[in-house]
DNA sequence: TACTGTGAAGATATTCACAGCT
DNA sequence: AGCTGTGAATATCTTCACAGTA
């Protein structure tokens, strides 16, 4: 761990728990569509059970926010979107810019959940010329020369890493190196980065790993009920069964 | 929640801890690079250092493995890595169904962390007619009628749903119909499955979220140091500053 | 001597269960 | 009566620190 002052600065200064903020944009998403809905008010037991978490913890992720609900009713949806997002620091516009387009990163880029979230596209960066111009997702892509002035013209603090994993500290150091703050990686690679800078990983085979690692384990588990279900299972419905682990580190992708 | 039972069947049966499950493949793949350059032997600081967490840690995730390590030297790559791929149930070959081919489906489908990983890429399915039988990083495409019978024929128990959010949870219920009972879900959408069900999610938007949360975290702190660093932060470089949290949620990337 | 393995302490996160408001 | 907000109990995860051993 290097010399490592602090390590992540993250739950610092009286915040809320890191666990709940992982849990607000899902939250958000319920709430929005309840909101489209033209719905009211939710209960802690609806809004929970639409986000898939139990209703207690929703509750005392929400206690940490303020007091936004009504004792006897429930919440205002209008209000605790507002208030969630302002958490979030949603209503800002989020300059993004994307380096590697290859199929991940296109994928990426026609993503249409970013705008409707407080995120916008900034640029799309790719270090093969023979992309340079193109346009994909409506958005011409330019050459990784270029990385340095894009991010300062236009104030991006947020990059999004798509390129292989070779390529990926070096893209992370130029980016680091030109204020970006915030990466969000794909790459099978683990960065390393400055104090103060936030990174996170999505990865593909990481997350099938630990699916495998589960179902091998049902595999073994031929001691319990081995009568009904053979395959078609019919017991009761859970909201997404898993809780992703304690976990403290996810998976991810991978670049093109 | 529903009626639910023993919701998550995870840790149970005295178990290795989820934590430390989510990190084997962590831990896998920094070994994988050690023996590809012929390293005999590691210390737990070394391979943290490679893999981004910190020595105790290691230390202790293996301990739940065994014993593995020889004190005053380390531990033997090869070794760990056969015991920690026999762990994750990685030496079957998981044969693993994509559905949903657009950007996003075609990226993961043309992923090389597959094969190299002990999963293979079964079958590609997409409910567009017009997409059967096109070819997709070397495998045509079929149509989302078959979805059953490939998935019985194959024996896969792993799906990966990379459709758009519409289509998620009725493609969720066929897939465990046909019986899959680990999926891997792109769709920001909570999905809905019986007991026994594994479900784990990445989603795009909500690491975007969470990255901004702390990124407008950090413009609101002008109190402490304002001296040094103005932009190309100097800092001591740390593997990868985040924890990803606490966590026991991640996050969502899209479908096409 | 150098490093692992691990109890015990500390930090976080989850869940319970109920007082308190509307 | 119904639902929130939260202290207290519990479970899980991380880190410390050192005894044990090759």
């Amino acid at each position: 761990m290097a010399t490592g002052r602090t390590h992540r600065p993250a739950t610092r200064s009286r915040g809320i728990p890191e666990a709940t903020v992982a849990r607000l944009p899902l939250y958000l998403r319920a709430l929005t569509a309840l909101s489209e809905r033209s719905v009211p008010t939710v209960s802690s037991e609806e809004l929970a059970a639409a986000a898939g978490v139990n209703s207690a913890k929703l509750r005392k992720d929400f206690s940490y926010l303020g007091s936004y609900g009504t004792r006897g009713v429930g919440y205002d949806v209008e209000y605790l979107v507002y208030q969630i997002s302002r958490e979030l620091g949603l209503p800002q516009d989020w300059p993004v810019v994307i380096v590697g387009i290859g199929n991940l990163g296109a994928a990426l880029a026609n993503y249409g959940g970013f705008a409707s979230r407080g995120f916008r596209v900034a640029a799309l960066i790719d270090a093969d010329p023979a992309m340079a111009g193109k346009p994909v997702a409506g958005i011409p892509v330019q050459h990784t020369d270029e990385l340095e002035s894009i991010i300062q013209d236009n104030g991006v603090s947020i990059g999004v890493i798509a390129t292989p994993a070779g390529a990926a500290q070096q893209v992370c150091d130029r980016l680091v190196a030109a204020g970006v703050t915030s990466i969000l990686n794909f790459a099978p690679t683990v960065l390393s980065v400055p104090d103060g800078v936030d990174v996170r990983k999505v990865d593909l085979s990481i997350e099938l790993q630990i699916l495998a690692f589960h179902e091998q384990r049902k595999a073994g588990e031929e001691a319990t009920a081995t009568a009904e279900s053979p395959a078609v299972p019919t017991a009761t419905r859970t909201e997404s069964a898993t809780d992703q682990g304690p976990d403290g580190d996810v998976p991810a992708v991978m670049p093109a």
